[in-house]
DNA sequence: CGAATTCTTGACGACTTCTTGACGGGCGCA
DNA sequence: TGCGCCCGTCAAGAAGTCGTCAAGAATTCG
């Protein structure tokens, strides 16, 4: 609906599509509404139906914003706010039934940033939430960011994430562990059997053909050209090693 | 990495087998089980069933990393958590029984690098484990790069690198290995007994003919005039010596 | 419990690195 | 001057490493 916004709009490449949004909510409707509109905007939608759950996520995928309900059928979302608000200042945008004052100033007061009572147009949503999103840019980008731009795609070592152009790449625990042992150690030179003993352990030192088979997997994810990488180096008896574009 | 990469540098036996881990929990069964597990794994175990013991054996073996569970007889287990974070830094990973999302969050606060909740897969727990491992080993090995500028071209040895003006050289690991030798004994000289057996090993002491098809090959992959050398110079029937430009 | 993902394993060709032998030049010494 | 020694150079075969593929096993997830 003529939003001006979106599209191109405040979308940047340093922020990148797919900001990671959390939504807390107990309705399977609602919360299927909101995963297929946020995503249609490009946000990484991730979902939580109980509190317990929400606070699980939340420490997993360490979103850049939440949509919280307040109505949760285990622990009251105070609760649930306050349990984030220990551990991170992320934006949240809370839900409630209309009216429900009391609870608005409950929610504030434990740390919400944002209160949107339902029923709630999205366009008003999604303004709502983009300004949280900023100003939780704003502070959160802090200290030296774990975010790796390698050129052709980003590594986020805390979110334990790769995007390329925007997408989200999804990896296997394997393939992630090298990816970050190399990120971690960029532009130095990586051992075989150094990576052999961080991802599988100490008594696969002389399996380098796993690693034959996983820098070809991640590669063909990450590497614009697989049969020429630039990012991934091999360096022939020597191992691996991860540079920037 | 931790390599403490001496002389002999990069010798392709022993690396760190053996990493050490510490395993918290009151459970004797559940102890036993990742004892075992893990030793199959080549992890080097030492085992605490209270919260005291385990600060104390903490103390006392170093480990790599710890396994801690959160419900402990004496000692809650964020308190021994935080004992531990008040002299080091070493990745926690921490147990629970699901559902007390509280408590990890919790956990996460006091300085946990990650949490498992009861029961769980063996796989995913050695992941996490070594996902750990390997966080802590890179962080712990950022000592400031040990550059070496020889005037023509610049030796990386930790990053185990070679550039010329500005483009990365590409070597051998032989070459690395005689190059290594070389540049961590600038202006002295290096008999090539020395580095005979340091490269190749203490059965070569004699094959100094290696040593003049390595050279040569080194001189003229870094030397502007590869016919006369000036960084990689020959003492004759003695040895070699790198100096500056 | 079944389906999907992920991991392991072996094999092959292409490529890189190592080894080996031969040749010639510079230098000191008889 | 002639000889021997040591070094630099070169090239070709041997040996080792890497990228790739595919199929079976193991594990996770719904």
């Amino acid at each position: 609906m003529t939003s001006r916004c979106e599209m191109t709009g405040w979308v940047r490449s340093s922020m990148g599509d797919g900001v990671r949004v959390l939504v807390v909510d107990d309705e399977p409707q609602l919360l299927r509404a909101l995963r297929i509109n946020l995503a249609a905007r490009g946000f990484q939608v991730s979902t939580a139906s109980t509190g317990a759950s929400a606070l699980a996520a939340a420490a997993k995928t360490n979103p850049q914003v939440v949509v919280l309900d307040l109505g949760l059928p285990d622990i009251d979302g105070i609760t649930v706010l306050q349990g984030l608000r220990g551990w991170t200042n992320v934006p949240v945008i809370v839900l409630s039934a209309r009216g429900e004052s009391v609870d608005k100033v409950a929610a504030l007061d434990a740390g919400a940033d944002d209160y949107v009572t339902k029923p709630f147009g999205m366009e008003e949503f999604l303004a709502r939430l983009r300004a949280a999103v900023r100003r939780g840019a704003a502070v959160s980008d802090t200290p030296g960011s774990a975010v790796v731009d390698a050129g052709g795609f980003v590594v986020d070592l805390t979110a334990k994430q790769v995007t390329r152009s925007g997408e989200p790449v999804h990896l296997t625990p394997t393939e992630w562990g090298i990816l970050e042992l190399l990120v971690r150690n960029e532009g130095k030179l990586v051992s075989q059997r150094d990576i052999l003993g961080a991802v599988w352990g100490p008594s696969y030192l002389n399996q380098s053909n796993y690693l034959r088979v996983y820098l070809a997997s991640l590669r063909r994810k990450l590497e614009d050209d697989p049969g020429h990488p630039v990012h991934l180096l091999t360096e022939a008896g020597m191992g691996y090693r991860f540079v920037r574009g």
